[in-house]
DNA sequence: CGCAAAGCTTGATGCTCATCAAGACCTGAA
DNA sequence: TTCAGGTCTTGATGAGCATCAAGCTTTGCG
């Protein structure tokens, strides 16, 4: 373990962000980037803090919420590997609006914001690609606050096993819990003793089988019904 | 009235997108739009029509908003004078993910996308406008969604009061509504009825006074105590 | 002006989901 | 292995808000 740090450029290289990029670009752009490793319940930022860049995750997963004064949390966003967050706020000028912590041991790469804004040449490519994430962002986000609306807790937890599903060895359609259930209940905005029901009720009814982390989605085509 | 229609290149020199282009270049891009006149009620378009370009408000109100396949409505954003939308959406070359109707006699105009990407000059400033505003709204979208799941619904009233107050003539603390309860309602997500009892409520507590669509602010100060 | 339609209010009822509380289960460290 | 820490489940209860239903008030139009 910990034999030499992954390279930079290299972690640069495969995100989308900048993946146009030649080597000697790319070079330049690691300049003004630095690693952080986060053990797992670090915290990276909280909300308040200001903001000098953005960040991207290389592998581990960092959770994005908000507080109610009385101490209550949701989740907003869980950022995995590949994904970027900050931008928005990088280009406001603002303090950041929400806390950003480690759910797992991760690493991310903090890019400044004075370092991405070199030549013009750069910029245009780069602020395609930017604006590219931002409307997928917004996307997401619009997405989820129909979601909220307009759809019960039930379809809300139906949605989000369907777009995290997947076909595993078996060829059975599996999804894996990318998080504890408390934070993903806060993500799907209900709280974890909901959650824990709504699975137990799906398994009653024998549309899924749940097996700590590991769920099977026995009829795919009677949960696509319920979703809408 | 309706003696000659506004030009354009006029409108767009307005728009925080286009205020440092000169006339040159305001002509050209002129050139690439249209006006619409959108009586109360005409729809502008459909969820899941395709997008080839984005829109601006030059009068009037746009409402955005979702449906549940139930028929209920949900109102994710009024768009006013000087306010775009339909950017992210370009973009992405997807359809529209929302419905999109006029609260109001409206006048939009639609910027075409191709008229959009002409000499990189153009692109980087106006890539840089628009993530700015972009960013914006990201940033409004994830306050929403913190004040949905966060607060409860008196909150929410209390803090869409504050967001639109401002001092009257007679130096009173005033907000006039921007739209019918109805619409209002919606976009604070909570029924027409909740919110009649919820202004009712703050009324018999003195905190306001309702007349029809206007609203005085008598205690600014526990107004915001409440808020949080 | 007078009527219809739309917009708003008010009341009675009930569903959905949060809350509180307790116990079961897992996980890792000694 | 055992114990202590979290994490998850299960049950009982109730608050908050939606729903349904009816009356009231305003708006717009012939």
């Amino acid at each position: 373990m910990s034999a030499t740090p992954p390279k930079t450029e290299l972690l640069l290289s495969h995100l989308p962000l900048f993946n146009e990029f030649d080597h000697e670009e790319l070079a330049r752009i690691a300049g003004g980037t630095h690693q952080k490793h986060l053990a797992k319940g670090e915290t990276l930022f909280r909300k308040g803090e200001p903001c000098n860049g953005f960040y991207m995750v290389v592998y581990g997963q960092i959770k994005l919420s908000v507080h109610a004064p009385s101490g209550a949390e949701k989740v907003i966003e869980i950022i995995g590997p590949g994904q970027s967050f900050g931008e928005a706020v990088m280009f406001l000028e603002r303090p950041y609006p929400v806390f950003s912590q480690a759910l797992s041991d991760s690493l991310v790469v903090h890019i400044a914001k004075a370092s991405l804004f070199g030549e013009a040449r750069h910029d245009i490519r780069m602020a395609r690609k930017m604006l590219a994430g931002m409307s997928m962002k917004l996307h997401r986000l619009v997405n989820d606050v129909e979601t909220y609306s307009l759809q019960s807790s039930m379809q809300r937890v139906i949605g989000f096993l369907l777009q995290n599903e997947g076909t595993d060895h078996t060829g059975q359609v599996h999804v894996s819990l990318p998080a504890g259930k408390a934070v993903i209940a806060s993500r799907l905005n209900i709280t974890p003793e909901t959650f824990s029901r709504i699975l137990h009720d799906l398994g009653a009814s024998g549309l899924i089988t749940v097996q700590g982390k590991d769920i099977v989605i026995n009829d795919l085509e009677k949960m696509r019904g319920f979703e809408k």
